[in-house]
DNA sequence: GGTGCGAATGATATGTTGTATCCTGACCCG
DNA sequence: CGGGTCAGGATACAACATATCATTCGCACC
């Protein structure tokens, strides 16, 4: 199993790390991003973009249009500060902003949880898989539908 | 690798493998379902719901609401005659409506040629992962974005 | 032959997700 | 001051998906 050690984060810390993941990119910090972001990592679930727009305009008391948090959620993903889950068209926060992994999403379809593992050796397998045929593999997207521990 | 033999059907042989999948998960084989089947075959990249209506609507000469589409495609996906690409919200027939297998689609970013390989040990990998961590599996969704052969 | 029933499809409306375009305001820099 | 760049706002629209009710058709049954 391609465990390694990781640094997980959560609430303050995890914006911390976020702010400078997003930094290391090359992007500002700014008051916006941060209330994004914090609204993403509010949610236990992957949120969608509207989601995020109404939280947001209700905390703010003012309309926060969609586009605004698409643009955002898009630097986000770029820089690894969240996910987006193919599967539900919506995206989570991610807890180790610091290191990249391939990982796998478990998407529980009866109360939408979502929660993920890093196994280098499965998402190495499938890139390989994928490789073999002559394809070159950008992104896997490897998620789970079923039911979780709780739902069971 | 698991790699088996399989029945690969295309053209007419694929229609009729396709009616008689259908048949066999009890539901019934119409003119209608024929024509979407052919319609979503027709297509060398996946389909969204929209393509198909658009593509029967002309051949037609009538126009074919979406949501016709959307309930003949569930079924579709439901007996395994077509598979749903999640990272692309679009669908393709499946070549071999007979075996089932969690398939890996590889989506070429540049020109949308989507190819798939069933290999049960890799998404045997995945199912099993996701299951150590007391997740039930339904359903892997197992989807490669990158670039293809010709586009590399 | 009429009648009632269920399955498949049609028609229409609406909800959700994602983009495009143009504009404003802040900030920096010469 | 004047002009650049960048973040974000406003608006419109496109693309994807579902909900609801109506219509049609085949078929069993009297």
């Amino acid at each position: 199993m391609g465990q390694h050690a990781h640094t997980l984060h959560h609430g303050t810390p995890l914006a911390v790390a976020a702010q400078t993941a997003l930094e290391a990119s090359g992007e500002q910090w700014t008051a916006m991003r941060a209330r994004v972001f914090d609204a993403l990592a509010g949610f236990a679930r992957p949120a969608s973009a509207y989601d995020i727009a109404e939280a947001l305009s209700k905390a703010e008391g003012r309309r926060v249009a969609a586009n605004s948090i698409y643009r955002i959620l898009d630097l986000f993903v770029a820089a690894n500060l969240a996910r987006r889950v193919e599967s539900a068209n919506a995206y989570l926060a991610n807890a180790h902003p610091d290191c990249i992994h391939d990982c796998i999403f478990m998407i529980c379809d009866t109360c939408g949880n979502t929660t993920h593992i890093d196994d280098d050796a499965v998402t190495g397998a499938v890139r390989a898989a994928a490789n073999k045929t002559g394809f070159s593999t950008a992104r896997p997207v490897i998620e789970v539908r079923g039911t979780c521990v709780e739902c069971r």
